[in-house]
DNA sequence: CGAGATTCATGTGAAGTATACCTTTAGGCTTAA
DNA sequence: AAGCCTAAAGGTATACTTCACATGAATCTCGTA
């Protein structure tokens, strides 16, 4: 056994990389140059430069679809200005917070509290009234003159669950502050989001709005040639390698960060086979393979009686012949389940809900319908590629039973 | 036959509760003068 | 008397429960043609 793990090791080591560097093509990678969005990046250097003079800048509200361009445009920005700034000795802050994570910024006390800690100041997860926590925050910004840039991405998920007094205070920070000025800086993939929020919360965080369109096929290609000429070494890509990624991600409204993660992956999945070029094969492997760590990483992080709902609804599928499952199936297998392994089991009206948020995570699709005489239900059905289906269902197994 | 009432199985909103955590305050103990 | 520690009191956010009402189309009812 030992033996085989040390050819293993050997094996890979003798084996030459297919990768240049890898992290050209992960999503955290800010290249020297952006492409196809000059008329974006210049439009928000504009509207951010005047805090290189300590003036302060509009707000900008940036949406566009997910894969677009904006955050990777705004953090590069972003650090531009940061070593701009630090050469003209210009006190600028630049806050990035992602507001979907969970845990983390998803209520408003949280994104607060987020923010806070930014500046180095401890905030405890609970118990201090969000009033306090605003003055904290108000507190700690105000020490220094300074400007401060504070870029929420994917502000609609917050707005959605908090609702959009947060924005409303945050705007109106300036008002209160003596020394400091903020910036609020909002990116939101939902573009409809926009139409739903209070127009006085709207007219004051978008003083500016920018828009991404999405790249075109051919856009992809340029974007795609030149990341993988960096991540690559010569000759590793297969013929029509490159086309072939640019247009899945083009079928998914233009996604660039899509096109690049399909590209990684192919490459590791080449890597690990031992082959020495990436073929068209690798691309819909990789296809496979996103998808199913995605949902495999999602499954495991969820809280145990997430795990105990999906765990129902899988298991009704398989043993019932409709398409669709009702709440109260999935309720009523559910709070066996719970028994069986010793949880507490919730209501079904929280169970409702769950549903919801899973439905919100993409695991499953959930619609209210109302079946007449029969009643009003959701009609769930999993969306999850059959070949995967096992999978998580073992793992939650794993997870439950134990 | 068709308009309106009925019905079912849950959705959904609001208000209440349990829990975990926070700060403040009062009391008790120690210590140093 | 001052200083320090501890425990109780009073307060909050969050996840969940309870209660009550809302939904909306298939089905039923009953008057009418």
């Amino acid at each position: 056994m030992k033996k085989e793990i040390n050819n293993i090791f050997e094996q890979f080591l003798k084996k030459e990389s297919l990768f240049k560097s890898k992290k050209v093509l992960q999503a955290t990678y800010i290249p020297e140059e952006i492409r196809h969005r000059d008329s974006q990046v210049t439009q928000i250097a504009n509207i951010l430069s005047p805090a290189l003079r300590m003036e302060k800048p509009s707000n900008i509200f940036i949406y566009g679809k997910t894969g677009t361009g904006k955050t990777l445009s705004v953090r590069y920005l972003a650090e531009q200005m940061l070593t701009m700034a630090d050469n003209k000795k210009v006190p600028l802050k630049i806050i990035y917070i992602n507001c979907k994570l969970k845990k983390v910024a998803d209520t408003e006390y949280r994104l607060i509290a987020q923010l806070t800690r930014e500046f180095g100041k401890e905030i405890p997860p609970t118990g201090l009234p969000t009033d306090e926590v605003y003055n904290i925050f108000f507190k700690t910004l105000d020490e220094e003159k300074r400007i401060v840039l504070l870029i929420l991405d994917e502000i609609d998920q917050v707005v959605k669950k908090a609702g959009d007094g947060l924005i409303y205070n945050l705007t109106r920070i300036n008002s209160e502050l003596k020394n400091a000025q903020t910036t609020i800086v909002g990116i939101s993939n939902d573009l409809i989001f926009s139409n739903n929020i209070d127009p006085r919360v709207k007219s004051s965080l978008s003083e500016e709005e920018v828009i991404f369109p999405p790249y075109n096929a051919v856009q992809l290609q340029d974007i795609l040639k030149e990341r993988a000429a960096e991540a690559f070494k010569e000759e590793v890509l297969g013929e029509g390698v490159l086309q072939k990624c640019a247009a899945y991600a083009a079928r998914e409204h233009g996604d660039a960060r899509r096109a690049l993660e399909l590209l990684r992956v192919a490459g590791e999945l080449a890597e690990r086979r031992g082959s020495d070029k990436i073929t068209m094969k690798n691309i819909d492997e990789a296809e496979d393979t996103i998808e199913r760590d995605r949902i495999l990483e999602l499954v495991k992080n969820q809280p145990k009686q997430f795990q105990a709902t999906l765990y129902s609804i899988i298991i009704n599928k398989s043993s019932s012949k409709t398409k669709f499952i009702q709440t109260g199936d999935v309720y009523d297998t559910y709070h066996k389940l719970c028994i069986k392994v010793g949880l507490r089991p919730l209501t079904q009206r929280r169970v409702s809900d769950i549903i919801a948020e899973l439905d919100m995570l993409g695991v499953i699709n959930a619609k209210v319908i109302s079946k007449g005489r029969f009643g009003r239900t959701r009609e769930i059905s999993l969306i999850l590629p059959p070949s995967i289906e096992v999978r998580i269902k073992k793992i939650l197994e794993e997870d439950l039973f134990t």
